[in-house]
DNA sequence: GCTTTTTCTTGACACCTGCCCAAACTTTCG
DNA sequence: CGAAAGTTTGGGCAGGTGTCAAGAAAAAGC
């Protein structure tokens, strides 16, 4: 239980654990504002007016307006990648799996809806801007894993093998997803019906026999 | 052959073509600007440096930014919704159409990734800006046509029947190039080269033996 | 309690944005 | 030709942007 030694050492370290607590405080208000007005408006003063701080803070926590965006969005990151594995981790049997995959994708769909289209605009200023690129590829990679561990589960308890591989299960699953949103914010409400058909239709073409 | 008779009619007439022709002249050179900067980043100014006009003119032949924008966006749909149709009116044989289509898909992958990645970026700010939101949602309708037709043409060929509804397979096969495209901007042939049997697969997963 | 350090506010800066407009230029028409 | 209409330019406007710095306020250290 003994400390580090150097009281000075203890003193420097506080304060550096209080620092990066403030920064992480200001990218999550930076995050709230980016998921309302999307990357392409969203401006340093709009971020402080939505914290409680004014926008000169901004410039003593974070050295850019990159620094500060990158931060927040390495802050998604962790919200982000692991939505499905309680859902993965309580499975017990495949359809029960999918039920509660699919109830969880369409309330993320409407509770979430901010968070989740700051994703799709970050990914997409990665088109544009080499800066995010590599943020942005390792995330993709991540939450492909993360619907990797739902298929793959959903296919062991039936027995049976994906019939896509990992990219191309996640590209289709959040492919749905993506459309299901647009539709949402559209508030065409037919669209989410057939998103629910699209998903069950999925699940039913990942999902083929084990070759023996 | 007898025209108009009021000649007062003829020299409107003409005139308004000769407008409408600068208004798709200048939408032309603004999709460009589009293509490289990405909307967060185009402005008036800048369009017009990459045109041959001044920035005044813009407002001359349109009212606002957003009525250059969604006019520039309208006519890249007319070159976008049709890039297979000739792939899939020429096909003989199953086989000859995937490879076409195949050639054609990975072809625009690169030749056009400025104007792909537009598109992209444009959907995404339907997500937070309702003002484009009817235009991309009936662009993004007649691009689903698009592959379908091809999906549709592929599987008659086969004798098969598509195991994926039309949105579903855009979603799949869109999603596909939507990944090459940002590991294409990225520099990771590696990944292009994996998008290059993702996409094998999704046709080998679209066809089923129709059920008699 | 007083000094030093950290934290925060405020206002300034240079620049960029969409939009507007008066004046110059060009074309069209009688 | 001359007048009228159409076209284009370039500068000005009000407002917004990221960044910075000086000084007020608060916290920490002795």
């Amino acid at each position: 239980m003994t400390q580090t030694a150097d009281p000075r050492a203890r003193i420097e370290e506080r304060a550096r654990n209080k620092f990066e607590a403030k920064r992480t405080e200001l990218a999550e208000a930076t995050l709230h504002t980016l998921a309302e007005l999307g990357y392409a408006r969203t401006s340093l003063r709009e971020i402080a007016q939505n914290s409680e701080y004014s926008h000169g803070v901004l410039h003593y926590y974070f050295t850019d307006k990159l620094d500060l965006i990158t931060h927040a969005v390495r802050q998604y990151e962790a919200m982000c990648v692991t939505r499905y594995d309680e859902v993965v981790a309580n499975a017990v049997d495949a359809t029960g799996l999918y039920a509660d995959f699919e109830e969880k994708y369409f309330a993320t769909l409407a509770e979430d809806a901010g968070i989740h289209r700051l994703w799709y605009d970050l990914r997409n200023q990665a088109l544009f801007d080499g800066s995010f690129r590599t943020d942005v590829l390792e995330i993709e990679a991540r939450r492909e894993d993360m619907i990797w561990r739902v298929v793959a589960r959903y296919c062991e308890l039936r027995g049976s093998t994906p019939a896509l591989d990992k990219a191309s299960a996640y590209i289709l699953l959040d492919g749905i997803f993506q459309r299901a949103l647009l539709h949402h914010l559209a508030g065409n409400t037919a669209e989410i019906a057939a998103a629910r058909r699209q998903l069950l239709a999925a699940f039913a073409l990942l999902d083929r026999p084990t070759p023996q």
